[in-house]
RNA sequence: GGCGGAGUGGCCGAGUGGCUUAGGCAAGGGCCUGCAAAGCCCUGUACACGGGUUCGAUUCCCGUCUCCGCCUCCA
């Protein structure tokens, strides 16, 4: 971080987005809330920045073989709807949970289904400089042709055996090269289909990817994000298809930053092994989305991270008492970046070592662990006023993204809001809490403590605070 | 088979060659409260195993065991 310098402005930053055939799970919000988080290091230091998430809805096969069908088209069939309903569906579903946990929304969403014919455009480029060759299955990039291929991954080709996990493919020269097209076999008809110079079929899977992002951030960018599992095959075919395209010599992309994996009981969650947990689940069971954005939080980015229903829920528990303790300090000055914070924390001189701590926690490669350390230690550093607490509160939820300026102890408990009471009930129960008071001031005890029952029954807790008693609706 | 990563206190999870009390959750004790809830304070003494390097290793090196990832699909 401390030694990024952006090649332009504003930083060109592409996300590697979903594939939209089934509804996301929670080891697929990682990579955006890792996303997220950088976003708002960037912005922290004041650079400007247009993000691009790719939607795919077409080109990813199930398998990486001749006979590969796409995944789309596979949940269409099982699902007896259309593709596009499918993409549609899929699509809703991946932004609602984006704003459950409060990520940014990028500046573009492309969906690879729009952009097929430059695919075509791009892949007939390559074609032209000599590094494809054509087989019945496809057109198919030539990986000796480009220098350095596999660097990004410090791969050793040598060692890959074809046949052992890699799929052979009839034809292929190489067992590193990949497909740019893949033709209709025949009589056997695509239901999204394009014609191209080699046939009618599908943009590969690796195309959409550097053919949307040059489009919408230029030939070259900054920062490419992703899982880590793209980092040896994806995003390593990725770049010798596009700096083949380019021919300039320059690398295509600055920076490249992968997110481990989520995992559950020591193995990886994937869709491909069954049923996965997804964030409507953990709604379910009673936890707030920002619950999970703090266990996701609670751990770095490159390392996997454990997930077992004991850390979600203390991250629950947490947010609770996080929330509980900032609500007594709204409102919060807002802060996006580090003049702004610097500009608070020079009126606020105790609150000073904690924005040097969380500015060197986010330029430490996004050491978010770090930065909720430091805003629980501020909450109950005696050498910190409320003024003080209400800065570094400001500072740390800038780049955390908790919504601690404004998340209500309501919503993160999953309670039913004052509107939602029963007009007829409510009279009752205020009519029962209004009783108990008058038995608690004559000191009544017994009388107290049963009635508190009957609102129990209820469903109605009641809370003495010094203000007086109040109710809320479990 | 090749390559890469990891094993930290009840749980999750940072971090470091000699004190970091990381932090959180849970637990125990206490304060507060009529009680309760919330809040606050205190407590835990951990770094897979065996060697080695070092004045000193959880932190470096070697080996062992276990686990995970990538090399099909996957974030």
């Amino acid at each position: 971080m401390e030694d990024f310098t952006p090649s332009g402005s504003p930083v060109g930053l592409y996300s590697c987005g979903p594939t939209v055939y089934s509804y996301p799970h929670l080891g697929n919000m990682r990579p955006y809330v890792f996303a997220d988080t950088l976003r708002r290091a960037l912005d922290w230091k004041g650079l400007a920045l247009r993000q691009v998430v790719n939607i795919t809805d077409v080109g990813h096969a199930v398998a990486d073989s001749d006979t590969g069908e796409d995944k789309l088209e596979v949940a269409a069939a099982r699902e007896l709807r259309s593709v596009e309903e499918i993409a549609t569906v899929y699509t809703e579903a991946f932004f609602a949970d984006m704003a459950a946990l409060n990520v940014q929304p990028a500046h573009d969403y492309p969906r690879a289904s729009a952009y097929v014919p430059e695919m075509i455009e791009f892949a007939a480029r390559l074609a032209e400089r000599g590094y494809t060759y054509v087989l019945p299955s496809g057109l198919y990039f030539d990986t000796t042709k480009s220098p350095g291929y596999g660097t990004l991954a410090m791969m050793d080709i040598a060692g890959q055996r074809e046949g052992f996990r890699v799929e052979h493919v009839e034809g292929r020269r190489n067992k590193t090269d990949f497909a740019l097209w893949r033709s209709e076999e025949p009589g056997k008809r695509r239901v999204m289909r394009w014609d191209s110079p080699w046939g009618w079929g599908a943009p590969g899977w690796h195309l959409e990817c550097s053919v949307m992002s040059m489009a919408l951030l230029g030939d070259h960018f900054d920062v490419h994000t992703g899982g880590i599992d793209h980092r040896e095959l994806h995003h390593v075919n990725e770049i010798a298809q596009s700096e083949a395209y380019l021919g300039d010599g320059q690398p295509w992309v600055r920076y490249w930053l992968h997110n481990e994996f989520l995992v559950i009981g020591g193995s990886k969650i994937a869709k491909s092994a069954g049923p996965v947990p997804r964030l409507a689940d953990l709604v379910e069971a009673g936890l707030h989305p920002l619950a999970y954005r703090l266990f996701l939080l609670g751990g770095h980015y490159r390392s996997q991270l454990d997930f077992t229903p004991e850390a979600v829920e203390s991250a629950q528990a947490t947010l609770r008492r996080l929330v509980t303790r900032v609500e007594a300090l709204r409102p919060l000055p807002a802060v996006t970046t580090y003049d702004e914070a610097a500009a608070l924390a020079a009126g606020q001189p105790p609150a000073r070592p904690y924005l040097d701590a969380i500015d060197e926690a986010i330029a430490a490669d996004l050491a978010t662990p770090k930065i909720l350390a430091a805003l629980q230690e501020s909450l109950r550093d005696p050498a910190l006023g409320e003024d003080d607490q209400r800065v570094v509160v400001a500072i740390a939820d800038a780049l955390l993204g908790l919504r601690l300026a404004s998340l209500e102890l309501r919503e993160v408990e999953g309670r039913a809001s004052a509107a939602d009471r029963p007009a007829g009930q409510a009279e009752a129960i205020e009519s029962l809490v209004k009783e108990r008071t008058e038995a608690r001031a004559a000191k009544d005890w017994p009388r107290a403590d049963e009635i508190r029952a009957q609102l129990d029954a209820l469903g109605v807790q009641v809370t003495d605070t010094p203000a007086g008693p109040v109710w809320e609706l479990r």
